[in-house]
Parts: structure tokens; C-alpha cells; sequence
DNA sequence: CAAATTGGTTCAATATTTGAACCTCTATTT
DNA sequence: AAATAGAGGTTCAAATATTGAACCAATTTG
């Protein structure tokens, strides 16, 4: 592994569950050594992408990652365009309304807006979303390009419940009927007793950027509300599509006349 | 310079600006050499930092910024937190209101409200702020320990404008008066025809975390409206400070008894 | 269509990274 | 109050990753 690659490692064992981390923590978890790791993350905190309390010397994500993440909302304002569109479903709906972004294959969850009743399904910010067994992650496969189609079902598929589907051929299915329906549906797939919708959202040329899900318990999810949600969510993230384009295409117009 | 330095280094080469930059660009930019740097990139492309167009073949920002940064967000809500007060800063006082977060020594612009009015100071997200030259370097210089302030005035400092100033024991006064009366104010010191207000926004010992500024043409500040918008922007200060200091108090609570 | 420019690749020479051992400090424990 | 344990942090010879000149392929330009 890069030496750049591993200190970018390092950064990924945040997350909002576990915000702030010990030196030896970090080793321990990375499998670096103490030395090695304090000086990487010596690096990073002279960028600003790491902090150190100066109280309890622990390490924290820093603000650099903001400064950069607002340049590239700037151009790209994926979050920004969806959050109203995000909103509003979890009003109608009063269910979790997830956002994740597409990148490299995989799909990042960037924002998550919970309802305020007891009984909710919670959805964690910075996580990575497994491709098979989420209804972003059918949604997602269901508008690739072939090659990361096939690489997402050709390693050995994790079973994170009982019901999670790990042949290929019938995750295949669940595709086929997403992209006829413009939505893809998770029966307990990730998580026991939560039912999820989700729909791609497309780039200019077609291909997912990203999807928007709605997860609700089991308990509150008749066919016909799981259907309703699946209509919501897919005019939402067409919405969102139709949006962004027209936003980037007037950026670059306004760029090109100053 | 370690080899994550150079990594990151790269990333700071792109802006709202230039978002968009090739190969042979950054190459140049930075200094590194042509394989250096690519081999650079692609660590990064793995960890989308930084994403390639398919088309262009040029390099952008990464979804993995946007990750991390949701994460330190979710912790600590700086920009969510400040939203509400940029906006009604900018409502009423219809000029540019302009957020920055401190780190290392350093402060990042962060956010930025435009009004929409035609002659209006331009501020872009992302930038790195000058602390003699600017009201929010000096509000900020106002209220840090004092290694730092040292530091901030020991170098050589810049003039970007005509009336910038550049005398350590002047600064010092601005800083004094900033300090007493709770903002600072900056009559053209960073941009020909701008007059800006600022106060500090500050953490929970005491020191500042971040600025707050409203930015105007020259020809729309009167002394007394001068007054009037730094009453206000160390007023919003204030209240950023009180809100977010109690909500991270409140998360806490709500963690450890969660 | 030839010259110039861009993205990308290779591998011996070179510079950086590594990690066991060590130090210091703080907080328990005895 | 001395001893122990665990934290963060540091050092430097040995191990390893990084570097860059030269190269190729593909567009773009004159």
C-alpha cells in the first residue's frame, strides 16, 4: 500500500459513532505501527484534514475536509440540490430519507434525515453502503456501466441477515425489476426488520451519480405503502437528476459568458 | 516534504475557481514530477479524494471529501449550526456575509452568503484568509493564545492593497480595539474598495474557533452603518457561540446516557 | 500530415518510511 | 509515596517505497 494511501486509511477509521481516537488506538486499529502512524497523522493535521485536542490529545477529523468539501459542493451541488427534495419526503413519508453518492464503485452515505418518532430506522452519515444487499446498492447496479456491474457480484457476496440474497443471478433479478420500475426494494437485505426503497439518481450521461432511499420498520410497511414509497422516492431522485443537470448546465453557461 | 504532504498539497491546487485541472497541469502547479504526481492521484482516486472525468481525463475533487466532512459535521455542527445567523446577517443587511472556521493557525473560508444584488463583494469558499489583512484575521488574532499571534506577526507581511497594513505594532492596535469593542473592522485591507466587519466566534475556553464577517462596497458603508453591521456580525458571533456550545453540550449528555 | 501537447508507463537510482526500543508523563494501584 | 500500567511521543539503522528521465500512444494544432 502507498504511503498516501495509507494515511488516507487512517482518516476512514472516523466515523460519527466514534468521532475522536487515541494514538494507540489508531495504530492498533490501522495495524500500523505507533511511529509511523503518529507521523502520518502528523501530516494530515498540518493540512487540517486531522485535529488534535489539545485537552485530551486525542485525534479528530479537522476542518480542511469541510474547506475541500465546499469547494466541490461549489461546482457540484449534489447535497445542496437534493436536501430540499430530501425533505420533503421525509415529511410525507415522516420515514429515514437517505442520500448516497457514487464514487469509485462504491456508494458513500452523505446525508440522512431522520424523522422524530421512536421507532425509526437510524442510517449513519460516512458509511459505505454494501452494493448487494441494500436497495440503494440494487438501485445503484441496476444504472452502471457493465464492468462494475459484474465486479459488484463477482466476489464473495457477505449474508448480513437471514434474508439477505447472495446468488448473483437472483440480485439480478431485483436489478431487472428496478430498472423496468424505476426502483429497487430491500426486504431485511441489510438490517432484521427494516424494509427499504431507494432509486438511482442519473448523471448527464445516464449513469448513477448517487441514490435516494427510504428505510422504514418492517412493522410500518404495508405493500401498498412500500409501493407508494418506491413512486416517491423514484420521482424525487428523477427530480433531483433534472435539477442538477439544468443547475450545471447554467453554471457553465454563466461561466462562459464573465 | 513527506510524501502524504505532496498528496494533500495537490488536492489545495484546485478551487471554485479551477475546479477542474489535467495532469500535466498539476504537474506544473505543484512541481512534482509528471509520474509523481499521477501516481499521486491515483491514490487518491482510490480513496475519492479526487475523481477523473471520463471524459475529459481531468481531475476534480472526490464524493470522499464530502463523506468526511458529513462525519466532522455531524460532530461538530459548525456550518449547520451558523447557517441560520449568516442568513439573517445577510437578510438584514443585504451585503455579503462570509463564515470561517480556524485551524492551525490558519482560517479557511468556509462558507459564503451572496446577496443578490449586481454590486456586491465576491468571496469565494475554499480560500485560505490572510490574518493581518483581513477583519476576520484580526477578530481572529483577537482572540487566540499567544504563540499564535506571535507567529501571524513575526513573518513578513504581504500589502495587498495600498492601505493594507503591514506594521506588527499597528495590527496590534486593531487587535486591541477588536478586543474591546467585540469585531474588528478592515477599511480596504486585503481588496480595493472593501470595507468589512468581523467578530470572533468562540469555543468553549474562551478562544476564538472561527469568524464571522460582513463584507461591503466602500461606497455603501457610512460610519454609522460600519457600527451597525459590527454590532450585528459580534452579536450573531455571540449567538453561534452560545448555540453551538450548548448543542455540543446537550449531544454529549444525550450520548452518555444514551 | 508533421509537430506539439497531453495522458500515461517503466525501472534503476535515490530518498523516504519503518519499527523496535526507548523516554516522559499521568493515573491508578499497592 | 513508591510501583505499575498505560498513554503519547521520539530515535535512527535497516527496509522499502518513491522518484524522474526517457519512453509510448493518442489527440490536438499549425
Amino acid at each position: 500500500m502507498s504511503t498516501v494511501g495509507k494515511a488516507v486509511s487512517l482518516l476512514d477509521l472516523f466515523s460519527v459513532d466514534e468521532p475522536e481516537l487515541g494514538l494507540t488506538e489508531i495504530a492498533r486499529r490501522s495495524g500500523f505501527d505507533k511511529a509511523t502512524t503518529r507521523r502520518l497523522l502528523v501530516s494530515l493535521t498540518q493540512h487540517s484534514f486531522i485535529e488534535q485536542d489539545t485537552g485530551t490529545r486525542h485525534y479528530r477529523l479537522g476542518a480542511g475536509l469541510t474547506r475541500l468539501a465546499r469547494i466541490r459542493e461549489a461546482r457540484f451541488p449534489f447535497l445542496q440540490t437534493s436536501l430540499p427534495f430530501i425533505r420533503e419526503l421525509a415529511r410525507e413519508t415522516g420515514e429515514t430519507v437517505h442520500l448516497t453518492e457514487a464514487s469509485n464503485g462504491s456508494l458513500l452515505s452523505v446525508h440522512v434525515e431522520h424523522p422524530s418518532r421512536a421507532n425509526r430506522v437510524n442510517v449513519n452519515v460516512g458509511e459505505y453502503l454494501p452494493l448487494h444487499s441494500t436497495a440503494s446498492g440494487v438501485a445503484y447496479l441496476a444504472h452502471v456501466r457493465e464492468p462494475v456491474l459484474n465486479s459488484a457480484l463477482a466476489g464473495p457476496l457477505e449474508p448480513f441477515t437471514s434474508r439477505t440474497i447472495t446468488d448473483p443471478a437472483a440480485i439480478m433479478d431485483s436489478i431487472e425489476i428496478a430498472r423496468k420500475r424505476g426502483y429497487s426494494m430491500s426486504d431485511q437485505g441489510y438490517e432484521e426488520g427494516v424494509f427499504s426503497v431507494a432509486a438511482a439518481i442519473l448523471g448527464a450521461d445516464g449513469y448513477a451519480i448517487g441514490t435516494l432511499a427510504i428505510a422504514a420498520p418492517l412493522v410500518r410497511t404495508s405493500r401498498s405503502a412500500a409501493t407508494e414509497r418506491g413512486k416517491a422516492v423514484a420521482a424525487a431522485a428523477r427530480g433531483i437528476s433534472e435539477q442538477l443537470f439544468g443547475e450545471v448546465f447554467n453554471a457553465l453557461k454563466g461561466r462562459a459568458l464573465a
